[in-house]
DNA sequence: TTGCTCCTCACGTCACGTGAGGTGGC
DNA sequence: TTGCTCCTCACGTCACGTGAGGTGGC
């Protein structure tokens, strides 16, 4: 009906932002075909409407408004289609790094509750499932007066070279019980949650047990896990893992971190459980 | 090892830049232990290696530094629980939003590519997949000295209420080829291609015209179709669709905007075709 | 003196959103 | 005079990255 819209009209035509429609003036990438000479009113017309649709698509799509600008002053289609392309291709990446985090964030809730709802005072045999990890090689090295935070820091240092995503969970491995023991404040590899990773530690029964503290302080853990497992006729001979459903994140004393310790278990056929 | 790093030293290990550890101490959000008091000198040591973790791991997610500090001032598991909630539900949309971006831009590309490929002299009978489309009701009012642009106002204007992506390319679409001989420059209805949408365009035969120009000028191409048709016997009852494989945003002359007609062929049984 | 590492500002980024202060016509 | 709509700056946003200009020890 009208010839000429205001701002605010256009804006409410087309949903695109009074705000918006200013700056995208300012900078040249869409202008309303007249101007009052008396007072600067912008006036666009209906017929614009086309034209500012494609510039809020392209910017919809996240296209920058320097491309949008150069796309609009020199059109052709095999141009649009490679700038489409690159951002397709930059889309498909951001993609798969959203859903990377996503599954960080899976991961770390469900260790966070994991913790909370825990008895801690309980040795127990759990049912856990596969965690698929990403484990440094070789095994740590630890020289004099070393703690674990030397091995820890070469883990983190080489994780990007190894593709290792250090969002993910870190957690501890001992070659057995008899190294765990001895030294439960040093692991002998470190190794990170990692969803696409081909190492696992496998699905089953584990000894599970818990105990409050720093990193690697685990008070004795260490020994009344080991006494379960005589008392229950327990096999545990393979690794021994640590994970810290609550660590630095969930409480600022050190005290109140929460280590968890799972070592697999067997059982001899022919007896029952005590 | 050594007690203390600077911070390319402390930056290398950790692999955090040394401007973002200069910036996130300067924001007082994770700084060294200590300041060397003559030259002022940051010093990190080895064990916050586990809080920067943190902060960066944190920050990787997307969580906003703000957030990150209130944490790691007042730490518990609920509350964390709850940030990473909250993130999660954001990642959730926007992942959503990104395949919605991935949609639009493959549709896009598929309309070029096709446009650039297609022999536009011809008229033909293709076949044509199934489009799912989002449709404005009720049909396009056209008062005095309207043209196309006030009832696609309408549509653009609706669109945000209908959930329409107009992000998606917009086609026109009449009655029979009666209204499209009539007035091609005022289909009855627009529609949006809408990935989600429950109202089709049935794949199967259709008749396909192409002819270049501003959108409705398509010269005579609905008479050229009408002959085809009657030439070949093909019988053709139904909705027209015009879509616009080439539109502004690949050409800036109008002259050079590719529209594509189709309308859906049925075959007398009894005859073979011409 | 030259190189090297560290320091502290200060400015730029990207696409707006939000005032502040002012105008013009009813 | 009051309301309303429009205008033009100017500043803030968020998490840094990048100089510029300067220092201190070998």
């Amino acid at each position: 009906m009208k010839d000429f819209y205001s701002v605010n009209e256009f804006s409410k035509l087309s949903g695109v932002e009074a705000s918006t429609l200013r700056y995208w003036d300012d900078i040249g990438i869409f202008s309303p075909i007249k101007r009052d000479p008396e007072n600067n009113y912008r006036y666009y017309s209906l017929a614009q409407i086309t034209a500012l649709n494609f510039v809020a698509t392209m910017s919809d799509l996240g296209i920058p408004l320097k491309t949008i600008a150069e796309l609009r002053k020199k059109r052709d289609p095999e141009k649009l289609s490679r700038v489409l392309e690159k951002k397709s291709r930059e889309l498909d990446m951001e993609l798969r790094k959203l859903r990377e985090r996503s599954s960080i964030i899976h991961t770390k809730q469900e260790m966070i509750r994991f913790g909370l709802r825990v008895d801690e005072n309980q040795i127990s045999v759990m049912f856990k499932e596969e965690d698929r990890q990403a484990v440094l090689w070789p095994r740590n090295e630890y020289k004099q007066g070393d703690t674990f935070i030397e091995p820890l820091t070469a883990f983190v240092n080489q994780a990007e070279k190894l593709r290792i995503n250090l969002s993910f969970p870190i957690g501890g491995r001992y070659e057995n019980m008899e190294t765990f023991t001895e030294a439960p404040d040093r692991p002998d590899y470190f190794f990170s949650i990692d969803t696409t990773g081909t190492n696992v530690r496998k699905r089953g029964e584990y000894l599970v047990g818990f105990a409050r503290g720093y990193y690697g302080e685990l008070g004795d853990l260490p020994k009344r896990m080991a006494e379960y497992a005589k008392e229950n006729d327990l096999n545990i001979p393979g690794h021994v893992y640590i994970t810290y459903p609550h660590d630095e994140a969930c409480f600022p004393e050190p005290d109140h971190y929460l280590a968890q310790v799972m070592v697999a278990v067997s059982r001899p056929k022919h007896r029952a459980r005590a």
